[in-house]
DNA sequence: TGATTAATTAACTAAATGGTATAATATGTC
DNA sequence: GACATATTATACCATTTAGTTAATTAATCA
């Protein structure tokens, strides 16, 4: 997988709401999948379809224990989320100081 | 439309690699429908399609100029990407702090 | 063995996505 | 007004996504 697809993958993965709340609850621990699943309204099925996406981007191991399946996060995945949006940090930071110059009345190119 | 839908328009709008390098692109400038389609082998259609995703995710705002669009970067849905990202760091981080320590040939707890 | 529990697979549906080709709209220019 | 350029709108297609219900696989338990 190139890193453009690692992104394309965490990115989609990531834009779902119910995969977001998997990954808050896989970051207080290990869980089942029907652990999991209890949250949601959605059927058993449809979380494990979830988790198959989330771990397809490499975001969530699974692992056997009898019947079960404990899930944990691997939050390595987010990194290169991380370091792929801090690209742009210092452009929102740059709008925001802008707008601290206006609130405070100054000029925005100081030529003094 | 709340914290969780603005996360999702930007985590999928930041799902494909086309949208993510017209980011990449605005962030030298703004620039028109056709200059972003350049570099594409997409038809123009197909890039004013990302562009109104991107722009539904607030992440390009566009002008007018004329019969041209001009199209502009808006970072700010990065920074709650960002932030949202940032709640896992620490875990990544820990991941890498424990490969260090047994890399160093450490305990993984230090017990004196 | 038979029943129960955990989870996945299969088959299906509805809607969204990403793309195309072609037509339409808007603006500037000759 | 006629023409060229920039962009969007329409209509269509194929694929993917998100979900369902029902059936199946695995493992435990009684």
């Amino acid at each position: 997988m190139t890193g453009d697809e690692q992104l394309d993958a965490a990115f989609s993965a990531l834009a779902h709401p119910t995969r977001r709340a998997i990954l808050a609850r896989l970051a207080k621990g290990t869980a089942t999948v029907n652990e999991l699943a209890e949250p949601f309204d959605a059927t058993l099925p449809a979380i494990s379809k979830h988790i198959r996406v989330l771990e397809a981007a490499g975001l969530v191991t699974r692992g056997k224990d009898a019947q079960f399946r404990p899930c944990a996060l691997d939050a390595k995945p987010l990194e290169a989320v991380s370091n792929w949006t801090d690209q742009y940090r210092f452009i929102w930071e740059a709008r925001f100081d802008a707008m601290d110059r206006i609130l405070n009345g100054m000029k925005e190119t100081p030529d003094e």
